[in-house]
DNA sequence: TCGGTTTAACGAAACGTTTCGACAGGTCCC
DNA sequence: GGGACCTGTCGAAACGTTTCGTTAAACCGA
C-alpha cells in the first residue's frame, strides 16, 4: 500500500492533523521543528498526497470535465474538436487544472450521462458543440454544476461560447458575390448540430437579401466531413446547372470537395470556387488553398476553461459571449468563368 | 448538497448497507421488495452514485491517464498525439474508461508528475511518446503503477508499444534509392525523443548500407513542426549541392519541407522528391500529395488501452510490441531530374 | 501575579461509499 | 429435533484526507 498521511504520524507519535497542517502549512499553525520532521518522514516514505481522498472533503478536485460531442468514434479526429480542446488543455495547463475527457458520451442517455458528470470527479465541464437536441447541457446547469459550452449559437440558461456564424457566412458569401459569383452552391453540415443549422440559415438569409433565387439542388449535405463533402462536390458538379462557387459548412468538407475536382478534373478555382469555413491548419496545405473564415476556435476553448474556473471558485457567471469572424482569402476562390468564357459552365 | 445513500436509507428506515447492496445487486442479497423500494427511492431523491467516494474504498476509478509528451503549449496540435489520443479514446468508451489528460507535464519535474499521477485518480497511465531523457515512465512503473508506453522504441521495464522505426525509414529511403536518387537529405525531429533519433539513425544506416557517403549538410533539423522542417528545408536547397530528395522524420516537417519549395519556386517531385513519415491525413491533402511510411498510430493508442485495462485487472503485462509500417508511394516522389537534365540541379 | 492572548498539538467527526462480522429467522435433511 | 445452511438485514470499520473543538503550555502586558 502507497503510504499516508497516517504512517507518518504513527512514526514520528504525532496526530494526523498536526502532520497535515504541516504538509499543508496551514490552516493552523505547526512549529518549525514538527514541521521539518514531517516533511523529511514525507520524503523518506515516499509520501504522496492522495488527491481523492482530499476531494472527498473538500469538494474539490481541480479537474474540469470535457464533453465532446456525441459523434461516435474517432472523435479526436475532428479537426475543430483537436482545436477546442488544444485550448482548453493550454488554460486548464495554466490554472492547473487537469482534463477529464468523457469517453463514453455516445451510448449513453441524458441520464446515464449526467450519472458519469456529477460522480464527483470533476468541478465542472465543458460541454464542445453539444447537439442542440441533446438536453444534457441544460439539465446539468440546472442542477448548479458549473458547466460551460462551446457551441454553434447561445444555449438557453447556460453559460455558452459562440462565434458570429451569420456574420461569417455573411463574409464568405459577401467575397464570393463581389467576385462576380450568383449562382453559389452550400454544402451543410451535420443539421443536428448548431453551426450547420445557422450557417445554412444563413446561406439562405444572404441568397434573400441579394435577390438571388433558392435552388434546393444547391444545397447538398456533407456531415462535416470529408468523404462527405467529396459526395456532395459530386452532386453539386453533375447538375445540369452548376453552380459557379461552393461554400462549404466547415473545412474539412471543402477539402473533400476539392478532392472531387481532383476526380472530375474540374480546376478550382478556374472552374468553380470552393470556400471553407473554421480555418483549420489543413485549409492551409491543401492545394489551391482554401478561402475560408477564421474563427477562435482556440481562443473560445480558453475562454470557455478560465470562465469554467471562474465559476468553479464561486464568482457569477457571465451569460454568453460571441466570438468574432475573419475572412481569409487564399486561392480557392476567384472570379467565375463564364464572365471570361460566357455559357462555359453549363457543360455536363 | 446532493444526496446520498445515507438520505436513501434515513427515508426508508434501512441501513445504509442494504441500500448499498440493493443498488449494486450485491454482494450480499436484498429481497425483491426492499430492492424495489429502494430503486424507487433513489429516483425520487435524484440520487447519482458519488464514484470519489467509491474508488476511495475500491481502489479503482474506472478512468485511465494520458500523460503527452512534454512538448509546452499546444500539445493537442499535434497529428501524432491526435492519432495516438484518438485510438486510446475509441477504445477507452468500449471498455467504459474515462481518460484523465494531464495537462502540466511541462512545469513538473518527475517527483512533481509522479504526484500527479499517483494521487488516486486514475488507474493507470498511458505514457504518449515519452522523452527518454524523462525517466517518469520507468519511476511510475517501478512504483508498481500499472504504465504502458507508446513510444519509438521498446522502453527498459515498461510495456511499450512501438513501430519499427527501422523498417519504415529503409522502406521510404529503399524507395527513393529505387527511384535512382544517391544524394538524399534528411529533416530530422527532435533528437530528446526516440523516434526522431531512430529515424536519423536509420537514415545513416542506410546510407552506410549503400556505400553512400554520409554528408553532415545532408542533415538539418525541423523540431518536428512545420515551420522547422520550411526552415530546414530552405537550408537544404541552398546548399550548393543539394539533395535531389529528403525524407523528412515526420509529416508536418514535410508538409513544411513542401511549403519551402512553394517559396522557393523549386518543382516537387521534377527538381526534388520529398518524402514523410507517419501517414497524418494532412499527407493526403498537400499538393503533391506526400509518399510516407504509414503506422498505425491509432491502433497503437487502441492496444496500449487494452493492454493497460488488461494490467489494471491484475493480468501479468506483455513486454512490448512493436509494429509494422507500410510504405505509401503518392506524388511527391519521382525520379530524381539529372537523370533527364544532367546537372540542372547544381543551379543555386 | 493574573487574566488574556497566542502557539502547538491532539482527538474526533466528516466526506460517501463498500464490505465484513454478526445475528435472527427460516428451510432442509437425516 | 438438532445441526448445517441459506437469506436478509444491521452496525461498524475502513479508505485518506481536512478541519473543528478542545486543551495545555507558553507568552505578554499591566
Amino acid at each position: 500500500m502507497a503510504t499516508s498521511i497516517k504512517d507518518i504520524a504513527n512514526k514520528l507519535n504525532m496526530s494526523v492533523s498536526t502532520v497535515s497542517y504541516a504538509l499543508n502549512g496551514g490552516p493552523r499553525s505547526v512549529s518549525l521543528e514538527t514541521k521539518n520532521q514531517v516533511l523529511a518522514a514525507a520524503r523518506d516514505l515516499g509520501y504522496r498526497p492522495n488527491r481523492v481522498a482530499r476531494s472527498m472533503v473538500t469538494g474539490r478536485s481541480y479537474t474540469i470535465g470535457v464533453a465532446p460531442p456525441e459523434i461516435g468514434d474517432d472523435v479526436f479526429l475532428s479537426p475543430y474538436l483537436q482545436l477546442a480542446i488544444n485550448g482548453v488543455a493550454n488554460e486548464a495547463g495554466r490554472l492547473h487544472q487537469d482534463m477529464l475527457v468523457f469517453t463514453r458520451y455516445r451510448e449513453t442517455e441524458h441520464e446515464e450521462m449526467l450519472s458519469i458528470i456529477l460522480d464527483g470527479r470533476v468541478d465542472g465541464v465543458i460541454f464542445i458543440a453539444p447537439h442542440f437536441t441533446a438536453k444534457t447541457v441544460e439539465l446539468a446547469a440546472a442542477l448548479q454544476l458549473p458547466c460551460v459550452a462551446i457551441s454553434g449559437a447561445p444555449v438557453e440558461g447556460v453559460t455558452s461560447f459562440s462565434i458570429n456564424n451569420e456574420q461569417g457566412m455573411t463574409q464568405v458569401l459577401e467575397h464570393l458575390y463581389e467576385l462576380g459569383h450568383r449562382r453559389i452552391g452550400h454544402i451543410a453540415g451535420r443539421l443536428d448540430m448548431q453551426d450547420a443549422l445557422i450557417r445554412l440559415q444563413g446561406y439562405q438569409a444572404f441568397l434573400h437579401a441579394r435577390k438571388i433565387p433558392y435552388r434546393d439542388e444547391f444545397v447538398a449535405k456533407g456531415q462535416f466531413l470529408i468523404e462527405g463533402g467529396r459526395r456532395a462536390m459530386h452532386e453539386l458538379m453533375n447538375l445540369p446547372i452548376r453552380p459557379t462557387a461552393v461554400s462549404c459548412a466547415n473545412d474539412e468538407m471543402a477539402i473533400g470537395a476539392i478532392l472531387a475536382t481532383y476526380d472530375l478534373g474540374i480546376k478550382v478555382p478556374e472552374e468553380v470556387s470552393v470556400a471553407g469555413f473554421d480555418s483549420t491548419p489543413s485549409s492551409a496545405h491543401i492545394h489551391p488553398p482554401l478561402t475560408t473564415v477564421r474563427q477562435p476556435i482556440g481562443e473560445l476553448g480558453e475562454v470557455a476553461l478560465r470562465t469554467l474556473v471562474d465559476m468553479i471558485e464561486g464568482n457569477e457567471p457571465q451569460e454568453k459571449k460571441v466570438f468574432e469572424t475573419d475572412l481569409i482569402v487564399r486561392a480557392s476562390t476567384n472570379h467565375p468563368m463564364e464572365e471570361i468564357h460566357e455559357g462555359s459552365l453549363y457543360s455536363h
